[in-house]
DNA sequence: ATTGCTGAAAGG
């Protein structure tokens, strides 16, 4: 049993408050309401759901993270055999007839695209900021997922808890039991349903989740917060949280503005009626018509929606954003603050730039569709090698600055 | 006749 969040208004009707059901033997739960304090403080059992709500504060310390890590390591997954091997392999036709796999067959040619090798349908926002810190190091932990260092999960468990946090400042959390795919994107299109009006009546909403075809991939990803300023601008905030209370460095910098930018470069298409649910259907391979299970269909109803079908929620979500009067994102705005002690570092308001961020998003798309190598760092920034976990295995670095798949045997350094 | 398949981000 699986259980998606729906972020209840205060004014929701009829909250139920319920058992939090995660049981994924074996698994480990990356939510944060599972790490932070603040959450299992909140945790009032009756029936089949749970609020979570900030009245129940006070979290600080959380030492539980690190043990956490610990169950990271059934988590392993196959190690990368076929990629340095071109040409065909063992399973040619014609040996023992027919049953020759598709898959094999073009990975062993090399052939597939990191979308189809990694099994993705689509790709997080974070995915392509991550790209923008370091590519080689992003396609690493596709391929080779690894486990944090303690020390640096603990890091990004206190900025998880701190987000939550703020989350529920301005809603509820209600946890949503469902089995399938479609039950978690009608969830999603719930979210997107209740904060569309809390948006235009109260200014001010967190958590947003956006979705759109960039370049030929699905991008998916979640707003921080968006909120109209005084002067009606409806303005982005992404909140950073810093172990040392200093400013984050240029390269940070970057990353966090691309992230920003990409959430504008989604948010637009979509209140301006370019993200279609025939897209969407298309990447994701939802089946709209398939029947939404209990739990989803009680809460679309209380809700207000009457809705049978995921198809039935794709519509109204698409009504929603084109004919709330939505206005495209007009301030991007990030903010460092120190997570120890909620001091702000600095604020970066970013400029918009949309031939740049156009220019990235293709650059790095080039790369999930399979027409081009995946590239390590510049020279200049191989300091960012020091914190990363494959630097010792790293093929960019082996190379010297090129993918040493792409050098001549001979050409190498003749000293 | 059968469906494999993802909460995104958390920070450097």
């Amino acid at each position: 049993m699986q259980t998606w969040s729906f972020r209840a208004p205060f004014s929701f009707p009829n909250l139920v408050i319920s058992a939090f059901c995660l049981s994924l033997p074996g698994g480990r739960s990356t939510k944060s309401q599972d790490l932070c304090p603040i959450q299992s403080c909140a945790m009032a059992e009756t029936e089949e759901e749970e609020v979570v709500s900030a009245e129940a504060s006070g979290f600080s310390d959380l030492s539980d993270s690190e043990f956490l890590e610990v169950l990271d390591l059934e988590d392993t997954q196959e190690s990368n055999a076929s990629l340095s091997k071109p040409g065909p392999s063992s399973e040619l036709p014609g040996k023992d007839g027919k049953l020759i796999s598709l898959e094999k067959w073009k990975r062993g040619l090399d052939v597939s695209s990191p979308m189809e090798r990694f099994h993705l349908k689509y790709l997080y926002v974070t995915d392509l900021s991550t790209q923008n810190w370091c590519e080689q190091q992003m396609v690493y932990e596709k391929e080779l997922p690894d486990f944090l260092v303690p020390e640096k999960a603990a890091v990004l468990d206190t900025g998880a808890c701190i987000h939550l946090a703020r989350e529920l400042e301005v809603h509820d959390l209600v946890t949503i039991p469902i089995t399938t795919k479609e039950d978690a994107w009608a969830v999603k299109f719930l979210n997107i349903l209740s904060m569309i009006p809390t948006l235009q009546s109260e200014g001010r909403i967190r958590e947003f989740p956006v979705f759109g075809e960039v370049e030929g991939v699905l991008l998916v990803g979640v707003i921080d917060e968006l909120h109209y300023t005084a002067k009606g601008e409806l303005e982005l905030v992404e909140l950073k949280t810093r172990r040392r209370p200093v400013l984050p460095l240029e390269a940070q910098k970057k990353k966090d503005c691309f992230q920003v930018s990409l959430y504008k470069h989604i948010f637009d298409a979509m209140v301006q009626g370019k993200v279609t649910t025939d897209s969407l259907i298309h990447h994701t391979k939802l089946r709209p018509e398939k029947p939404l299970g209990p739990s989803v269909l009680r809460h679309a109803q209380q809700g207000g929606f009457s809705v049978k079908s995921l198809g039935d929620l794709m519509e109204l979500v698409f009504l929603s954003l084109t004919l709330s009067d939505l206005p495209v994102i007009d301030i991007l705005k990030i903010e460092y603050i120190h997570q120890e002690t909620s001091t702000v570092l600095g604020t970066e308001i970013v400029a918009f730039e949309e031939k740049e961020v156009r220019g990235k998003v293709q650059h790095y798309m080039a790369y999930w569709m399979g027409h081009r190598e995946p590239q390590g760092v510049d020279m200049e920034e191989a300091w960012k090698c020091r914190t990363c976990n494959y630097a010792d295995i790293c093929e960019w670095r082996k190379g010297g600055g090129v993918h040493s798949s792409m050098l001549e045997p001979q050409a190498k350094k003749a000293k």
